[in-house]
RNA sequence: GUGGCUGUAGCUCAAUCGGCAGAGCACUUGACUGUGGAUCAAGGUGUUGCGGGUUCAAGCCCCGUCAGCCACCCCA
């Protein structure tokens, strides 16, 4: 690598065969959104500077946003993530659209943090949506959406759960523990760190947030309790409905679920690798019923949640789930050339079979057949043509498959017909 | 923004105490003048990330810088 200009920091590279798991994932996304009802829509990737303030986190919005002036001096930022363009949009055109309204979109988003395992400054992002209902059964729709793509995926619960909390439920308890309202988001951000610090540094800084030592083991305990849950009507709901999806094997309570977005006023949920060694949510999502009146629109009560490509990339690696052996090269069959002096009729052949219906590459100028056999089996091209002399004369092509390693002459008009026959053949292997 | 590790052929890596630049894979060409994978032969494989310093001598030691990876912060 000489004078190679580097790929832009934190960026990746999609060759063909990378380019093709992305794919995958996306059709199984689509997939999955769609057995819901869930629409495909996206939004513009450059957005204002001023739609994510206040209402995203202050740090992603002020430290991690690509955020640049354009040429008549406006502040465009890089969307860094997609729910503040739902809701504009969702506001814009909010008497004419159809609620409930089940969204999804899969798309590029842009952070500047910095890289490591699991994270790059350029990511895709799948996000499901629910808008209308404020119901606990909204919520588990939602969450149900996700614990199908896992199931889809072949991820099981001994792999990943889906962790869930309410804000609401929290907000409650910590009122019960006489915690004043002004400092809870602080006291929920240190919640949110309990599995990041150690429990002493954790511990340490209760005590800088000015908890007694009686409401630290009143939060503890209730970290520990796992039917806290009972004690709120919408969660009981919410697991209720779950369970009448059949997907209570991957949804947990969990009260040290809080979430960093300041958006989210109820139901918060997090997947986690089970046990594993990602440390990391491999997605996030709740319930936000006031973002869209913060944009400008009338109240409207959603959910929604976002996954990342990347971490899911690496546990789909991990359990060995990713698809092996992605056909990389579209065309089944190349037409090879013989001499120069028949290039064009090879077009010819190549032009004939694709009228056919098949998709069809042909080596783009003479060389020796060993050159062009080669290419062929390193592109994954399965079927060869040969026209020489011979078969030119008698008005036939030589076919070879040669995954199967035999060949066969045909008569010219019959060569496509033999062509889906070859390709129909299953492989013993 | 903070800390740690690593930079050698296209890729994965080796090079003893500081002493002449190495292996495998891949690539190109040829054994195969109408047939891929396998085997064999011949070959480019190179500013040792970049800049400076110490030394008779630096891939190796020192300083700086850039890049990558990993962890923190935050998040998908």
């Amino acid at each position: 690598m000489k004078n190679i200009i580097p790929p832009v920091k934190g960026t990746r590279d999609f060759y063909p065969q990378q380019m093709a798991i992305r794919v995958w994932l996306y059709n199984i996304i689509r997939q999955v959104s769609e057995s819901f009802g869930y629409q495909e829509w996206d939004a513009p990737f450059l957005e204002s500077l001023e739609l994510y303030a206040a209402k995203s986190n202050e740090e992603m919005v002020k430290e991690q946003s690509y955020v640049f002036e354009d040429r008549g001096g406006k502040l465009i930022t890089l969307r860094p993530e997609l729910t503040p363009s739902l809701a504009r949009m969702v506001a814009q055109k909010q008497n004419v659209l159809v609620f409930p309204l089940r969204w999804w979109s899969f798309g590029p988003f842009w952070r500047y943090e910095r890289p490591q395992k699991g994270r790059t400054r350029e990511f895709f992002q799948w996000n499901v949506d629910l808008l209308g209902p404020d119901s606990p059964e909204a919520d588990a729709e939602n969450v149900a959406v996700l614990a199908t793509f896992f199931k889809t995926v072949g991820l099981t619960p001994k792999e990943v759960l889906i962790m869930v909390s309410d804000r609401c439920l929290l907000d409650a308890q910590l009122s019960a523990f006489d915690i004043p309202a002004e400092s809870r988001a602080a006291v929920s951000a240190w919640i949110d760190q309990r599995d990041k610090l150690s429990a002493e540094a954790w511990r340490a800084k209760a005590s800088e947030l000015g908890l007694s030592d009686e409401q630290l083991s009143q939060i503890e305990a209730m970290l520990a309790d796992k039917e806290l849950w009972k004690n709120s009507a919408e969660l009981i709901r919410f697991f209720k409905a779950i369970e009448t999806l059949g997907l209570s094997d991957y949804v947990r309570f969990d009260a040290g679920i809080v979430r960093g977005f300041t958006y989210y006023t109820g139901t918060v949920f997090e997947a986690w690798e089970v046990g594993g060694d990602i440390r990391r949510s491999i997605l996030g999502g709740g319930r936000y019923d006031k973002l869209l009146a913060d944009v400008g629109g009338d109240r409207l009560p959603a959910v929604g949640y976002a996954m990342g490509d990347v971490v899911i990339t690496l546990m789909l690696e991990k359990y060995g789930l990713l698809p092996k052996d992605l056909k990389v090269s579209p065309a089944p069959v190349l037409v090879t050339v013989f001499d120069h002096e028949r290039l064009l009729e090879s077009y010819a052949l190549a032009s004939e079979l694709r009228r056919t219906g098949l998709s069809v590459t042909c080596y783009p100028e003479p060389a020796k057949l060993p050159k062009q056999f080669k290419f062929a089996d390193r592109m994954g091209i399965r079927l060869v043509t040969v026209v020489g002399p011979d078969e030119a004369a008698a008005g036939k092509v030589t076919l070879k498959d040669l995954a199967r390693g035999k060949q066969v002459t045909v008569a010219r008009e019959k060569a496509a017909e033999a062509i889906r026959q070859a390709l129909a053949k299953v492989l013993a292997s």
